[in-house]
DNA sequence: TTTGATTTTTAGACAAATCTAAAAGTTTAT
DNA sequence: ATAAACTTTTAGATTTGTCTAAAAATCAAA
């Protein structure tokens, strides 16, 4: 249907609509997906042409509905392979990514559903991502970030933003892991660095990394 | 490593080396892969600088060591695939081949090793034939084709040599499957199709069917 | 053994996805 | 409001893998 470097870019597009909101540049698309601002041009009037975007020359773009269905369809099967690697071969939440990127390219219907029936639908991926089910729908994260979050409130770790390996080898360091119960401590004026107590361990944070963690608010 | 084309070409000359033994002619690939002569020229040259095949102009390739080896990587990720997908995902055996023809190319030694210990080293694909180890090595095929046995002779059916949907869509419809005892009852002298006998059933096949089938001798 | 058929290779073109360099458009700052 | 800085697009080139058409090599058969 799509081609993998068309679907790359739909895929891009998605994540940046939510993280930025409005229309995304030529330039952001370049700097996420590690290529030339030129060949980003050439692609958007190629998605354009197929309905996927809508794109108008130095205004940025977005996705039309068969543009986020398309980027839904292949986020969904990124995310049911990282719970396969996870979950079933025992890889480490940090050593799955770029697999998944792989993985997700392969067309077939019938596999990806039986794959999800097979990890028995699962709703969150190793990262704590929601994973679209079929019909493209998926849970709202009710999830804070550590950094907007009141001295002395608790909550359960749930997902990260960056998911990039260095940042999950560091969590694994500091033995942070999706599932703990943190408690805001303190935070630090001047650095905004925050003190956070887990069931085992007390530790400081920088604001980058608080800026990172998602906490699910327990009563 | 390789691009998924060369991959393809790799593992054609492959198959095409087992099934016809010395040199292996620009047409018979062609028309194995679907493609043009001309397009296949192109590639065994590429093949041939980057050390994977011996060519020489006009008198057809042969896999090196290296080409072999990469053939067999591929094999064994195709056939692991193969495995995955009937005994963990639920497909039919006739069902699987196209979509182990997209995850063979996946890139990931890690991934292949933790798949095969998670399928615990099977030794055979769902079509019974023999999985490549870690080191390229797998068990020899002590089998008989259906028209090579004597009449009255019995073994276990344990593999095919058409693996194609459509045979093996027969056989399901047949009642035939993998590991099911077969008695040779006749031959028929004008067109040499054979009478077989099951544990719950008699049946004809012809010629072409009893070439495709293969048998390990019971005792 | 020469002619005709077939196979294989070459030459040149094309599509996809990328790049560099230059031109065009937009934004910012004085 | 205009120059400088920046972003984006265009133009043209490159790589990979394919194609067609024509040329070259090999094979086959009288």
């Amino acid at each position: 249907m799509f081609s993998q470097a068309e679907e790359n870019y739909i895929k891009c597009i998605y994540a940046l609509e939510l993280e930025v909101g409005d229309e995304i540049s030529t330039n952001l698309i370049a700097s996420k997906i590690k290529t030339r601002a030129s060949s980003v041009t050439d692609m958007l009037k190629k998605l354009s042409l197929k309905g996927l975007v809508v794109y108008k020359k130095y205004q940025g773009v977005r996705l039309t509905e068969k543009g986020k269905t398309t980027a839904l369809r292949v986020v969904r099967k990124h995310r049911l392979w990282e719970c396969f690697l996870v979950q079933k071969l025992g890889f480490n939440w940090d050593e799955v990514h770029e697999i998944a990127e792989q993985l997700e390219h392969v067309e077939s219907d019938d596999l990806i559903d039986k794959l999800d029936a097979f990890l028995r639908f699962p709703r969150l991926d190793p990262h704590g991502d929601p994973i679209p089910d079929k019909h493209g729908r998926m849970i709202i994260n009710q999830t804070v970030r550590v950094i907007d979050m009141k001295i002395g409130s608790a909550g359960v770790l749930t997902g990260v933003k960056d998911s990039s390996a260095p940042f999950l080898k560091y969590l694994n360091k500091k033995n942070l892991a999706l599932g703990d119960k943190i408690k805001i401590i303190d935070i630090e004026p001047y650095d905004q660095s925050v003190h956070i107590e887990t069931r085992t361990h007390r530790l400081v944070i920088s604001n980058s990394v608080a800026e990172n963690l998602f906490l699910k608010n327990v009563k």
